[in-house]
DNA sequence: GCCAACGTTGGC
DNA sequence: GCCAACGTTGGC
């Protein structure tokens, strides 16, 4: 069963057109300091999917990218405490969710993204995932074909 | 730029 | 092991 994730990127740092200009190779999802968010990305499996979330700039889910690698330890760190993920884009969101969306649906109000706004890597839930892809307008058979 | 919420660190 | 101090994140 593929699982659903949200990842957070402030755009200044790494944006969604970032991620797609890396294009099928991805990128490693680096830099996660927070013991919580690295469980949730060792939890990750190779062909999961996640949401592309700008934080600070834009607050709006922008874009749908999908997990390459396992967890893998963090090149860069030297106290081995870190992992990361490798993710590639998958497909833009053509509407995307702004946070302000994202609260002012019922349905979503269990969210992370709104109950915790500071974890970085969370877990979405199947109904969340479909009626986030419903309000930005996301193809979910084009999803499964690629 | 401010501040609330949260996580981590370190003294005891 | 508790908790105060500090640092960071991210919404506003």
């Amino acid at each position: 069963m593929t699982a659903f994730w949200l990842l957070k990127s402030e755009p200044d740092v790494f944006s969604w057109n970032d991620l797609v200009s890396r294009g099928p190779k991805g990128e490693a999802w680096d830099g996660v300091r927070n013991y919580q968010a690295r469980n949730n990305m060792r939890a990750m499996k190779v062909g999961d999917l996640g949401f592309f979330y700008h934080s600070n700039e834009g607050k709006e889910i922008v874009g749908i990218l999908r997990v390459i690698s396992p967890a893998h330890p963090e090149a860069k760190d030297d106290t081995g405490k870190w992992e990361c993920v490798d993710v590639a884009a998958v497909t833009p969101v053509p509407k995307p969710v702004g946070l302000d969306a994202v609260k002012a649906n019922p349905k979503l109000s269990a969210m992370v993204l709104v109950n915790n706004s500071r974890l970085s890597v969370q877990p979405v839930s199947a109904e969340e995932w479909k009626e986030i892809c419903k309000m930005g307008g996301v193809d979910l058979k084009a999803l499964k074909g690629s």
